[in-house]
DNA sequence: CTCTATGTTTAATT
DNA sequence: GAATTAAACATAGA
């Protein structure tokens, strides 16, 4: 479940659980799952853990970090498959469970509770490092965090030239958009999906950082409400267009797909109108 | 069996 | 070199 929604869903719920408790245990139940980066080996989290106490739960793009009052630092990428729970204290192993902590939530009433880590496809990432890895620095601005204003937008956007679709999910411009956030926007935006980056005018810039922002609190109001995602294009092809009653069609950019409104979806230069 | 999938990285090709 | 594309990763579900 992982686009910036579910990721921030994800904090929540991390930030409720283990925000102040104590770790009894880490486990990695799949090695795999602590691959690569600049982490340190998976079986050093049930030596470094167990004692630590978690202080926040931050998230940046799609990449959550487990800040503990000492010590090292845990990063979590839910990849596209991954999600935390939480389940009774040595509750049963859970199907796909890759990861899992034992906690005390302190306060008067220390409780017991299991949160573990669950991934089907395994393309989920945690990390265990002293200092931030390569993938966090490398993240652009969040866009709650000031990553939609024009001023931080309308650089980074002209600077590549690469369909628009494409750099929106370039993680190191913006951190967090994925395929639909990035096609739900373009589509609100009226851009061309396949626009190159630097050809979009001021104002498109502006219609983009609206347009993401909605299709953002959109996402975001869903889940807090627990209802099912309802998207105006993705995944929609061959639906007409709620605008304009054209077709929605569907191209592959970058390997993955868009879904966009060949009608209202113009591409529009940002070319000065006859310059003297 | 075939196709697609909310993500990212790496190899191959242009 | 730079830019673009395809493939790979591992697995489920239609």
């Amino acid at each position: 479940m992982p686009e910036l929604p579910d990721v921030e869903m994800a904090r929540r719920d991390l930030q409720r659980w283990l925000g102040g408790a104590e770790i009894r245990s880490a486990r990695v139940l799949d090695p795999y799952i602590a691959r690569g980066g600049s982490g340190v080996s998976p079986r050093t989290f049930a030596r470094t853990l167990p004692g630590q106490v978690v202080q926040q739960v931050i998230r940046r793009g799609k990449w959550l970090r487990i800040e503990l009052r000492e010590g090292p630092r845990v990063f979590s990428h839910l990849g596209m498959t991954g999600s935390w729970i939480r389940l009774e204290a040595e509750a049963p192993a859970q199907r796909w469970e890759r990861a899992r902590f034992e906690i005390v939530s302190r306060g008067r009433s220390a409780r017991e509770s299991t949160v573990s880590y669950i991934d089907s496809r395994r393309f989920g990432r945690l990390l265990l490092a002293e200092d931030d890895i390569d993938e966090w620095r490398g993240l652009g601005p969040d866009p709650l965090d000031g990553g939609l204003e024009p001023a931080h937008l309308g650089p980074a956007l002209a600077r590549r030239r690469r369909a628009i679709k494409d750099v929106l999910m370039d993680q190191a411009v913006l951190a967090g958009i994925g395929n639909i956030l990035a096609t739900e926007a373009l589509w609100h935006a009226r851009i061309d999906p396949r626009a190159p980056s630097d050809s979009l005018a001021p104002a498109q810039v502006r219609a983009l950082g609206r347009g993401l922002r909605t299709a953002l609190d959109q996402e975001l109001g869903d889940r807090l409400r627990g209802n099912p995602d309802v998207f105006s294009v993705y995944g929609r092809e061959g639906e007409p267009c709620s605008r304009c009653k054209t077709a929605l069609v569907r191209i592959v950019q970058a390997g993955r797909s868009t879904t966009f409104c060949p009608s209202c979806q113009v591409e529009r230069h940002a070319g000065r109108q006859h310059p003297r």
